[in-house]
DNA sequence: ACGAGGTACCTCGCCTGTCAAGGTACCTCG
DNA sequence: CGAGGTACCTTGACAGGCGAGGTACCTCGT
């Protein structure tokens, strides 16, 4: 079962801007992490990546500067801001509430 | 705090299928139903709500029939058929491994 | 008698996020 | 020199949520 689309709609920015909450990243890495963490099971599409980077630089989260690309490709680095923070711990607690909430409606009927 | 629009995309038929796993039901008292279960912090419009039957009707999932009123308007129940049955399992299945990832996703940080 | 408010349904059109598809550029290894 | 990995980006189609608006019936208080 993979999970896609929908499903995570919405959650999107709370995935990116937590992993950005561990250190700064860079676009690819973040992909790479994001399927490993969940074991192959989720799959962030680049389109969806880097459009959710432009919102959250858009929204002042997050910020991003070129960084040395090592061997291979120029990497665009991203780091998060303190709003970027404080964004991210509230879809935290959005997250936990939803989470709540789902389980109540989807179970109650066992 | 309230969970709407995109926190909740793709998993309106969750709801909907799992309300209906319960017992026979129509639009507003589904509504409503949400609507406490969650204590009000969720709620579907009814906009959502009704396409959300529309879509579940054509994919065979429910089939709907117009019911006694008792007072006041008209209701059109809506039940739920072995495939929407299955999908609802499915569903269900696919709301826990989302869960499961997420938190991975979210709260590795830590 | 009449308006307010509750029950109950439905549709149109906008908005937003996802994603398939396509493109660019550089490096390494055989 | 080609294949495959790293790394970025854009465009356009699509689908679901929902604001706004509409219909219709009932009850209750004034």
């Amino acid at each position: 079962m993979s999970i896609t689309g929908d499903l995570i709609r919405g959650h999107t920015d709370a995935i990116i801007l937590s992993r950005l909450c561990r250190s700064d990243s860079y676009g690819y890495e973040i992909n790479k992490t994001i399927s490993n963490l969940s074991g192959g099971r989720f799959e962030l599409k680049e389109a969806t990546l880097y459009t959710a980077f432009k919102r959250l630089e858009e929204q002042g989260y997050i910020v991003s500067y070129w960084g040395d690309s090592g061997a291979g490709a120029r990497r665009r680095y991203y780091s998060i801001t303190p709003a970027g923070k404080d964004t991210c711990h509230r879809l935290l607690l959005e997250w936990k509430a939803t989470k709540q909430i789902m389980d109540e409606l989807l179970e109650e009927h066992i």
